[in-house]
DNA sequence: AAATATATACGAAATAAATCGTAGATGCAA
DNA sequence: TTGCATCTACGATTTATTTCGTATATATTT
């Protein structure tokens, strides 16, 4: 039950941080479902994934009548700013200006997020000049 | 040598990408004592990366005198878009000012860096409206 | 020519990740 | 109380990734 450095979720974990993100805690059931939507897997795929990385102190999970639920053992933001930062680095050799022309080079991106983007970035700068 | 359709680069695989990023092309010798760096790890096993990676698809090569000269199949550009767009659904539910938001708040990223951004927004913004 | 250095190819071992089958526990319903 | 449904635990298999040893070829040096 633990004693390791905190890995990077994989793959298919982040998947299930990404489920856990949006409402917690959750019986491995919601998971699977939601889980199963994306691709066809088997319930007891999932639970072994979520055991894993209860081992691993990626989730908690508490006993709520006869079966478990899980949450994240980390704050959203701080997974996220750790998965970010490792992305920045490979990905965009630490630019991020060169990541955020990327990402609205994008056609994806609405001109609502950009109006959205343009406003954090404002915030920001003044933040920072006082 | 393929007729699979192109994988995503795994982790290693993305440190040899963006090590050709920044120069193109490289013979093994070059990648490896860049990648020793950062990991004490055997020449064979960088070899047989990059080995690798060209049956996948991700790497050509070309001869050159006795050592072969390695360079990306494809612009770096449609690669990252490729990785950001994942990494955007995965890690940030698909909305890319999250994603801005959690960058900027970054310690690390520079108000030089900030200024930069902004003039991306701008132009960006100044495009679309037309 | 023999020894040394530099490369590549190939295959296999080691590690990690993802998937699932089966068994056992518990609760509920017939 | 028997049987079905719901969950969990555990172990095994499969697949992917990473790593490296050994063999071979070709220059280069002595």
């Amino acid at each position: 039950m633990k004693d390791f450095k905190k890995p990077e979720p994989t793959s298919a974990e982040l998947e299930v941080l990404s489920i856990l993100w949006e409402r917690q805690p959750l019986p491995v059931k919601e998971i699977h479902e939601k889980l199963a939507e994306k691709k066809g897997v088997g319930y007891t795929t999932t639970l072994k994934i979520m055991q894993n990385m209860t081992s691993k102190g990626l989730l908690k999970r508490e006993l709520r009548g006869k079966s478990h639920f899980y949450f994240t053992a980390d704050e959203k933001e701080e997974t996220r700013q750790n998965l970010l930062n490792k992305f920045l680095d490979t990905a965009f050799a630490g630019s991020a200006s060169t990541l955020v022309m990327q990402l609205l080079g994008n056609k994806k991106t609405s001109l609502k997020e950009l109006e959205e983007i343009r406003k954090v970035i404002e915030q920001m700068e003044n933040d920072r000049q006082k």
